[in-house]
DNA sequence: GAGCACTGC
């Protein structure tokens, strides 16, 4: 095997190591980083006095790296060397090195807030600034302080601005350590194409034609496209002259595929045969396709961001930031010098694309990770002023806060409650966790852990239904329960309780269409959280279906008044002169059903008046995703708190904003900038999806 | 009457 860059740099990051708690390795790809870097410290002794920890923010990342790392110290998987990831605990008393995923890392953290158990702890894949990775950063800022003498951190990335990182860590040293990839020319386009589908499909044939063996890797921004840009790639190369070039073979790959066709990409072309490879970003980072030479770039990726003034989600096509460009790039230079063709002008790259990708962290709901901030006993902490690498914008925040305090679990003054302590154990969203823990006192747990496990599996559940597909189907799907008309929470349960009498045979999944991964995985996270629950309550639980009868009997009541319990952030009402809604709370949004919604009206053509909805997306329109009729007497006590809400006493009383009950905001500091912040940011992405639109009417 | 990128506890 031939000498990895890292390990010329062994003595200086040992000696940086030695004399500072924190240091941060930029690394390129192919430096080998995150197999040595543990190693390294495991041969000076680092492992003598704790556990070498590595986070990767992937399971199969995890997984595989710590399998390497256990072959070249040839010892077992799972005894000196292991990994943790969830469901999967691969380590033991002997274990001295531990791949986990960063999520596993915040569950130990929550048992064990000072984790004493490990010496080092390495971050490593910084630079993709997952939100989990994002709030580790502002955990281990605090670590080192209080673990001074025992603890080291090391931060790792690809292209991470060091810098930045070293500043947020009080200027900490950086060492960089060179990568092994080959050069990659890069090649602009004159200017932006009317249709970067054409002139991806334009590009690719022209590399075949005139350009020497290897394969292309292309990057769309979705199923849609990807499915119509291969058949359009088959059409054309069959039209070529036989003999005039070598043969190919096109291969689609994103998330939604099933596993064995994923796979596909990783056995290599045979002889005097190009692959072209039509990707998600799933081949950004996440798959990486070995023998690719030429990298075709739209400059586009598919982005959900969460709205936090709106509660709304939206899946926009944005432009790809220039550290993504330059990710893309790189995969044409893993195995000799590649070239990358980029659908846009250098100008476009230069002036155009931001810097960095926005952080997950400013792009999600937080309620979660607040709660779970708030549940660490960070007593000196006002979460307004948790040290953020890049902090989330003040609404975000008193959005996830409002939340909590509607769920019960931060009490008028923001402390977290009893209830808010037990929820946060549970690997769930706020308003699932907050679900079960109502559904406990009311005898339908059972249930509930049914839906909350369902609903977290939710978009492998269900078959791509994309037109090409259906009408190759060779079988019509066998019909699905119908939630009893109550709403999609009681189908889900009751798929999952038939599925159940079928005892859990896959060959049912496939008859009703179901994907066999999310029914696997649904009941995975039932049997995880039947066993915390377990925990919580110390004592044995009614978790078997011997209610369901009598309950499915009464119209499914407890469960229903659980949900809004817990979804009493997500409530909607019906209008009353048509079947639109509008959402309960700060800013009302007028919502309508998602049409692929089991939810009944009455005799009248009328839907329920009242409903929760897990989710609220925007595509076309505002849509609720996954609705659940509930009861008004129900809801009246939730709107008595919403009344009660202060959100400035919420956040800590810090400052001097009141936010009223119609949401007129009055002296709120620094809000004017986030605000601006978030305008902008808004803006540029609204401009880029326009765009993407203008194209795609033209076609 | 719509359509979904990718992760993770």
């Amino acid at each position: 095997m031939a000498i990895l860059p890292i390990l010329q740099f062994e003595e200086k990051i040992l000696e940086t190591v030695e004399h500072n708690s924190v240091v941060v390795v930029i690394g390129e790809t192919g430096s080998g980083k995150s197999t040595q870097l543990c190693q390294i410290l495991h041969r000076k002794g680092f492992t003598k006095s704790g556990v070498v920890a590595v986070t990767q923010p992937r399971r199969v990342a995890a997984v595989s790296v710590a399998r390497r790392v256990a072959q070249e110290l040839r010892v077992r998987l799972g005894e000196e060397v292991g990994y943790g990831i969830r469901f999967e605990d691969r380590t033991s008393e002997k274990t001295r090195i531990k791949y986990l995923t960063d999520g596993v890392l915040l569950r130990e953290s929550l048992s064990d807030p000072e984790l004493n158990n490990y010496s080092v702890i390495i971050l490593d894949e910084a630079h993709e600034r997952s939100l989990n990775t994002d709030i580790l950063l502002g955990l281990m800022k605090r670590l080192v302080k209080i673990r001074p003498s025992n603890l080291k951190v090391l931060v790792t990335s690809a292209t991470l601005d060091g810098g930045k990182v070293s500043r947020f860590f009080s200027n900490c040293p950086v060492v960089t350590v060179p990568g092994k990839l080959f050069p990659v020319e890069i090649l602009y386009s004159s200017e932006r194409p009317t249709s970067y589908l054409e002139s991806s499909l334009n590009t690719a044939l022209d590399i075949h034609v005139r350009e020497p063996e290897g394969d292309i890797l292309i990057f769309m921004t979705g199923q849609d496209e990807i499915e119509k840009l291969v058949l359009k790639l088959e059409e054309k190369i069959q039209r070529l002259e036989e003999g005039s070039c070598m043969d190919a073979i096109v291969l689609p790959l994103h998330g939604s595929l099933p596993p064995e066709m994923q796979v596909r990409v990783f056995s290599p072309a045979p002889q005097n045969c190009r692959r072209f490879i039509v990707a998600t970003n799933i081949a950004e980072t996440s798959l990486t396709v070995d023998g690719v030479v030429y990298v075709i770039d739209s400059g586009y990726v598919k982005q959900r961001q969460y709205n936090p003034s709106t509660g709304m989600y939206s899946l926009d096509v944005v432009c790809i930031s220039r550290v993504q460009a330059d990710q893309r790039a790189g995969r044409a230079g893993r195995t000799r010098p590649g070239k990358c063709y980029r659908l846009y002008p250098s100008t476009i790259y230069w002036e155009e694309l931001p810097e960095v990708t926005v952080p997950e962290i400013q792009r999600s709901s937080l309620a979660g990770s607040v709660l779970y901030l708030k549940s660490l006993a960070l007593l000196d902490v006002d979460i307004l002023k948790f040290d953020f690498l890049d902090p989330p914008s003040r609404e975000s925040l008193e959005d996830a806060l409002k939340q909590l305090y509607l769920i019960d679990a931060i009490d008028e003054n923001g402390s977290i409650t009893q209830v808010g302590r037990t929820m946060a154990e549970l690997p769930l969203e706020p308003s699932l966790s907050r679900t079960l823990l109502e559904a406990n006192d009311c005898g339908c747990l059972s249930q509930a852990l049914t839906v909350a496990a369902m609903l977290s599996a939710e978009t492998t559940l269900l078959p791509n239904q994309s037109k090409r597909h259906e009408k190759k189907r060779k079988h019509v799907p066998l019909e699905l329960p119908d939630g009893s008309g109550l709403g999609d929470h009681i189908q889900l349960l009751q798929i999952y309780e038939h599925w159940d009498k079928a005892g859990y045979d896959t060959s049912w999944c496939m008859d009703h269409a179901l994907q066999v991964r999310g029914m696997m995985f649904t009941k995975d996270v039932r049997k995880q959280l039947v066993q915390i629950m377990q925990k919580i309550t110390k004592g044995p639980l009614d978790v078997k279906r011997s209610r369901g009868r009598k309950q499915s009997q009464q119209g499914y009541k407890n469960l229903r008044r659980a949900l809004c319990v817990g979804f009493a952030s997500q409530l909607a009402e019906r209008m009353i002169h048509h079947n639109g809604y509008r959402t309960i709370g700060f800013k009302a949004q007028l919502v309508q059903v998602h049409p692929s919604s089991v939810l009944k009206t009455d005799e009248d053509g009328r839907l329920p008046e009242f409903v929760v909805y897990h989710e609220l997306v925007a595509t076309t329109r505002p849509f609720m995703r996954n609705v659940c009729a509930i009861e008004q007497a129900w809801v009246m006590p939730i709107l008595k708190k919403l009344n009660q809400l202060n959100v400035n006493k919420l956040s800590g009383g810090t400052n001097s904003a009141e936010i009223t009950m119609d949401g007129q905001v009055t002296d709120l500091p620094n809000k004017d900038a986030d605000t601006k912040a978030n305008n902008d940011r808004d803006s540029k992405i609204q401009a880029a999806r326009e765009r993407y639109l203008a194209r795609k009417t033209k076609k």
